[in-house]
DNA sequence: CAGATTAGTGATTGGCCAATAACTTCGCAA
DNA sequence: TTGCGAAGTTATTGGCCAATCACTAATCTG
C-alpha cells in the first residue's frame, strides 16, 4: 500500500522497535525491519540517513511512549495515588516484553557507542532519562518516592527481561515489596 | 606466553566479559577476543566449540563474580548490616562499568535466544540470579529486604549503564533513597 | 634425544549485511 | 491525457566475520 513518506518513517519506527527489541542493533538486519514494515530494504535509506538514525528514532519512539502510558494513568492525581496508578500502568506496559528490551537495547548501545567515541546516543538517552525523572518526580511530588519509583521500575524490567513468569518466587517478593509502601503509609 | 588450556580457557573468559560487555554479542567479533587475549583467532575455536560457548562462560563468570563481591563484603554479617555492606560493596564492583554491561548484556541476549527458539542461555541466566537472589535473602535474613536490595542494584545498574556522572541529580535522589531506609529504622 | 602430545598459527571460505545506483510505478493537477 | 514529482523496486558491491583445515612450535616422558 502507497503511503506518504511520513506515514512509513512512522511504521518503519513502529517495526524497528519490535525487531531491534529481539535483536539489539547489531543483531538487527535492516532487511529483517524491511520484511516487516512490508517494503523492500533499500527504501528505508530514503527515509533515514541510515541504520543509526533508525534505532535512535525508535529509542526515541520509546522513551517517549513511556511516558504517555504514566501520563494517562496519572492524569490529575498526585502523590501516592499517582505513583499507585503509574505503578498499574507500568505493569500493563511492560505485558509485552518488547517495550521492556527496547528500554535494554538502548542502556547497552549507550556503552557500545561511548567505547567508539560516539557520545550521541548517551546524551539522547540520558536526557530522556532525565524528563522521564522529572516528570514522575513532578507528578508524584516527592523525590525520593520518585527514586523509589524508578528503582522498582528497573527491577521489573530485569524480571520481564529475564522471563520470569508472574508465578514465579521472584515476583511474589516484588509484590509484598510494593504492598509493604503502603502499609508504612508514608507520603 | 605458553599456557595450559585450562589458563588459556579462563584469560579468553575475562578478555571476553571485557568485549562483551562494549558490544554485545552480536557487536563482538572473535577477532577483538583474541586479540586481546593475545592469541591467534581461530585458536579459541579449540579452546570452545563457538562463539556462543564463549559468552556463557562469560555470562556464568560474571554472575558468579557478582556473589564472591556480596559474599566476601558481608561474611559473619545478617540484617542490616549485611545490607549495606552488600551494597557498600555493590557500589564498589561497578565502578567498572564493563562489569554491569555484561550483566545487561545477558539480560538482552536471553530474549533475542528465546526470539529465535534456544531457551538455554535464558535457563541459565534465570537459574543463576535465583541463586544469587537466593544467597542475598539468606543473608539479610528478610525476603521484602532483600527485593528492595535488588531493586535498588537495578537502578543503579541503569544509572551506571547511561553513564550518569555521580554528581547527577538522578544519583543523589538516589542517595537519598537508601538513607531513608535507615531512617525509618525497619528490619 | 626420540617421538608423542599439546599449544598455537596462517590461509581461506561461504554467508550475511549496510548502503548505493539505476530503474519503475503510482497518483494527481493542469 | 500527459507529464512530473514522489513512492517504491531490483541488482549489486565491498567489507566483515565465524568457523575449518592444514600446518608449525614448544614441552614433556621415557
Amino acid at each position: 500500500m502507497r503511503m506518504s513518506a511520513e506515514e512509513r518513517r512512522e511504521s518503519v519506527v513502529r517495526a524497528a522497535v519490535v525487531e531491534f527489541a529481539r535483536g539489539g542493533y547489531r543483531g538487527t538486519s535492516t532487511e529483517a525491519i524491511a520484511r516487516r514494515v512490508g517494503v523492500s530494504q533499500p527504501y528505508l535509506f530514503r527515509l533515514f540517513p541510515n541504520k543509526q538514525a533508525i534505532f535512535e528514532a525508535a529509542a526515541e519512539h520509546c522513551i517517549e511512549e513511556t511516558w504517555r502510558a504514566f501520563d494517562r494513568a496519572s492524569e490529575g492525581l498526585t502523590g501516592e495515588a499517582a505513583c499507585d496508578a503509574m505503578g498499574e500502568a507500568y505493569l500493563g506496559l511492560v505485558e509485552d516484553r518488547e517495550q521492556v528490551m527496547m528500554q535494554m537495547q538502548i542502556y547497552v548501545s549507550v556503552f557500545a557507542a561511548e567505547s567508539v567515541g560516539d557520545v550521541e546516543i548517551g546524551e539522547m538517552a540520558r536526557a530522556g532519562w532525565s524528563r522521564l525523572f522529572e516528570r514522575i518526580e513532578e507528578r508524584i511530588g516527592d523525590r525520593t518516592a520518585a527514586a523509589e519509583f524508578m528503582a522498582h521500575g528497573m527491577l521489573i524490567n530485569t524480571l520481564v527481561a529475564l522471563g520470569y513468569p508472574f508465578e514465579h518466587g521472584l515476583w511474589s517478593a516484588f509484590v509484598e515489596l510494593s504492598g509493604k509502601r503502603k502499609q508504612a503509609g508514608e507520603g
